[in-house]
DNA sequence: CCTACCGATCGGTAGG
DNA sequence: CCTACCGATCGGTAGG
């Protein structure tokens, strides 16, 4: 009976993060009030407080689970020991899909990171400047290598983050979304531009 | 003498203005209080009446003012009669521009413009609409030219776009910017490609 | 331009 | 899980 308990506990706060995240979206976080969540739960505002500690460890837990994805990604991509475009072109491929199958809570971490508590946001920030830094050094290795035109890395970088952002836009749209054809789309377009 | 004195009452609505921006951005929309925004200014919250309507109506005036600009290139672009890869080279070029020179109300246009109000969110998301759909079109133009490569032009457009917004992190950076070499890298990386 | 103040709402606690 | 309630803060008004 008490594991029963505890099973539907962990399911219903999966579900106050889970809408937390949908409505952080919407609103933005400053906007959203804890009786806003409850609401989509179908309970009273002080009853989140038995499942979660605040709104501040709230949004901590949604940037934070996004971070640490990418974080163990970019280990992953290590071990691989590929060549700095093929390990660059899987990371736009990973970076990809997580924006497709995890929009919301990455809409989340991108855009209402900084409303985090001073605690942690100095940790975030750390964490998001190493998958920055990561993409800039495998630019920097292409570039060398002559595989990649002699473009300033740091703009080609934020560049490149800032397209993958272009998901966001295209996900709203509702397109039925091939994630084959999305991914080629933007990776061709990306490494060979525009131009024939 | 009443002459100086609307003068005056200019600068200082220009000053609200501006430093509703700035705390818009800092902050966003929602977590800046009239208090935050006074307090800039060197009055009292209630103070700030005297020169505004309202809260939401100076999200209005940030937000339009940024649209309207866009509109207004776009129909002195349309009068110049280019081919379409020459009229998309300088919408990029003036959007590159308006990002530099403007970039904290761009910011603010970019992002807090779900809290605009009932009334404004529609014309608002309208206009930017008819900007995106420009693009496109000029994008399927050169497609059908055959100046573009074969790319899904909704995707294209979402991608420069968003690759434009990478802007705002470069002004974070505080580079110092040289203009013409921002603005040439990201047209020759959006048009070629990271590839030699 | 100020002080004084309004009703509404906020995140969160107490106690059961 | 609820009701009752806390102090703080919100955007905005009245009146001078």
């Amino acid at each position: 009976m008490s594991k029963i308990k505890v099973i539907r506990n962990e399911t219903k706060l999966a579900a106050i993060e889970q809408q937390a995240s949908i409505l952080f979206k919407q609103k933005g976080y400053s906007a959203t009030s804890m009786k806003d969540i409850a609401e989509q739960i179908g309970i009273e505002a002080p009853s989140l407080y038995n499942h979660i500690s605040s709104k501040a460890d709230l949004l901590k837990t949604i940037c934070f689970s996004v971070a640490d994805s990418f974080e163990e990604e970019m280990k992953r991509s290590e071990q691989r020991n590929a060549t700095p475009e093929v390990e660059l072109e899987q990371m736009l491929r990973f970076h990809i899909q997580m924006m497709l199958n995890n929009f919301t809570t990455l809409w989340v971490a991108n855009h209402e990171w900084k409303h985090l508590s001073q605690i942690y946001l100095k940790k975030y920030i750390d964490k998001r400047k190493a998958y920055e830094n990561k993409m800039r050094w495998l630019i920097e290795q292409g570039i060398t290598k002559g595989t990649f035109a002699a473009l300033d890395a740091k703009m080609a970088t934020l560049i490149i983050l800032a397209a993958l952002r272009g998901l966001e836009f295209w996900q709203k749209e509702k397109q039925p979304a091939n994630a084959d054809v999305l991914e080629n789309n933007i990776i061709q377009q990306l490494f060979n531009g525009l131009t024939q």
